[in-house]
DNA sequence: GTCTATACAACGATAGAC
DNA sequence: GTCTATCGTTGTATAGAC
């Protein structure tokens, strides 16, 4: 029996480097990060993970690819709700998703080598913000369709829409400063879904 | 004579150990650059380093801490263009300075060693972000006096101005790819624009 | 202050036994 | 496949001469 995708045979070892490294890289980034420390935290010999994987460059790269995989469920959305329900509810979960610890570290990784790992930097922006985007383009779409936003271009409104999601919340968070008070998940939510239908709401 | 902030002596030597810090820290990252590289480029020994600054830690945030030092002169506009004029220039000011490599470099920098490196990313953050944010939030609140726009809290809308330019673009400026056809900072900025000013601007 | 030379530790990767 | 033990390299930091 093997993985239909990849091909390879399922190991429990395997699993259990993959998810040390997981921890180790995206705690004390790469080049800091020792393959001792992988196979410490892994409980198992170096040698073992170098039976499974070519190089630490190769190892850094199955686990950010496997992270990517298990994303981006936020868009879906009942299509009874209007326009400010649906950007609302969109909006909150993809902010949430952003400002979770781990998320945070795996932007902060994967910008860091994007210059020594670029087609890592692709997998990751293919399988993170790329699709995000697409799914709430399509989404936007669905609203514009039923005349609840007026936009020329779904895909730039999906995009302005999610930069105003974006912004000195997550600016902050990635850099690990506290937030000011008085801002939090939902007023920035609400503000930046207030922006959209003006801009973009139907005129009254 | 002696530095007036610092209390330091200037040193032809401690320049170029610094100016040599930028070249390697920006290109390769904290922890895979060397005091080595740094004392090859500097065209120093190692030892002189040593002298100088204390350990590589050191180093390090006396680098980005005057890299910090310089910036901020994209929101001096002529106060007597009109609202899109006023944005559209400030705008562009900005997305240039935050694509530039140099600019892109330092934010990969920081964000990856916020974590071990946290007063670093407050300093980086209050003499860059904040500093941008809080000078765009004055030139909003000009505009909003002179009737120009309609905003209740300008600090909200220059987030959301900021978060607008900071979109798709830059994210794959900041991960290394390409950019995709058609979609230019030029757009970039006038889409930002006129979604402000559909927001806030005067009603017809 | 600046150099050459080096101490000392940690790293990625491998050899060989089982 | 998995382990222990180790090789060769590279890293930060320092000693001692000038």
């Amino acid at each position: 029996m093997q993985d239909g995708k990849t091909g390879r045979k399922p190991s429990a070892k395997r699993d259990a480097i993959l998810e040390a490294a997981r921890i180790v890289f995206l705690d004390q980034g790469y080049a800091s990060a020792s393959m001792d420390s992988v196979a410490a935290e892994a409980g198992v010999s170096k040698a073992t993970i170098y039976a499974h994987f070519t190089s630490k460059d190769e190892l850094f790269g199955a686990m950010i690819r496997s992270r990517c995989e298990r994303n981006a469920t936020f868009a879906v959305v009942d299509s009874a709700l209007n326009a400010r329900q649906t950007l609302t509810v969109m909006g909150r979960r993809l902010l949430e998703l952003l400002l979770q610890p781990q998320t945070l570290a795996v932007y902060r990784l994967v910008m860091s080598e994007s210059e020594r790992h670029p087609d890592l930097a692709k997998a990751f922006y293919d399988s993170g913000p790329g699709t995000g985007k697409a799914l709430i383009a399509q989404v936007i779409d669905d609203l514009a369709r039923r005349k609840e936003l007026e936009v020329a271009d779904s895909w730039i409104a999906a995009d302005l829409f999610v930069g105003m999601l974006r912004t000195d919340l997550f600016m902050r968070s990635i850099l690990g400063l506290p937030q000011p008070e008085g801002r939090t998940l939902d007023t920035a939510v609400a503000d930046a879904v207030d922006t959209m239908l003006r801009a973009f709401g139907p005129r009254g």
